[in-house]
DNA sequence: ATGGACCTTCCCACGATGGGAAGGTCAAGG
DNA sequence: CCTTGACCTTCCCATCGTGGGAAGGTCCAT
């Protein structure tokens, strides 16, 4: 089949399944007489495994170790795991780390008016106007 | 003072202060006979609000926003507060987005052995081999 | 005068994705 | 047979904010 219907088929763009070839997360497809790249269904599955890793967060690197302990029958889940685990370690931090600056946010939009007037901590916070300390900021 | 003591009090890089010039967030700086950038007091109280409104995650077309207000004698707190609600509700997308992430990967994890055996849900899952629906995934 | 610490501009890279141009190929219908 | 439209190819550009580094000019202290 031709890149339309393998991306139709696995939920990756034509686009990006070029991108993965060039990076060479995906091994080069085979070429037809006219230049067209060749599909099969192994390469689809490869592809949908790709697309689930890359919807659950996971990086094209990281990608690629699962691709490689995918392919190996003598894996250790323990593998698998660990760089689940990992990577659900860094999804934390981003989390915590959104999760401060909304605080802080909302904490300081908490306390302007919002009304017509000008006076408003959100300003004068980022002016460096207050010199009180702000949780979550030092 | 040159652009290295700018950064310096600024606590933004020497590179940031010229990218922010060169898109306009902040107004050419006033040069010397040498060619080198001349800055002042203000210049540095600007660049200060720009580097605590990029701690707090506001895009710098956001900021672009928020300097108009800060200069705005007859600004309302109001379009101030909608700016940072914004941003919030922006940043809590973000954090369930990553805490959906997370806990799906935490569930797969949680049923893997983590031993030597090749068995894993977290690959049975990316490969598709799964019928049965998982939390969070449609 | 020499060296080192500055400064300047310009280009490249990141990560993953999309847009689009220019040109080749194929299949269906007139 | 030819046209048309839907494919395919490669190549370049943009995103967003930041850093790295090269090549070259400037300034100051020794």
């Amino acid at each position: 089949m031709n890149i339309g219907e393998a991306a139709e088929r696995s939920g990756v763009s034509a686009k990006m399944i070029r991108y993965y070839e060039e990076i060479g997360l995906i091994a080069p497809a085979a070429r037809g007489e006219n230049g067209y790249r060749n599909y099969r269904e192994a390469d689809v599955h490869r592809l949908r495994f790709v697309r689930r890793a890359r919807e659950l967060g996971f990086s094209v690197e990281r990608i690629r170790d699962l691709l490689k302990l995918w392919s190996d029958r003598r894996r250790a889940s323990h593998d698998v795991k660990k760089i689940a685990l990992v990577h659900a370690t860094a999804l934390n931090a981003d989390i915590e780390k959104l999760t401060a600056l909304r605080d802080s946010i909302l904490h300081l939009a908490a306390r302007c008016h919002g009304d017509e007037r000008p006076e408003c901590p959100i300003i004068e916070d980022l002016s460096g106007e207050t010199a009180s300390a702000q949780p979550g900021r030092h």
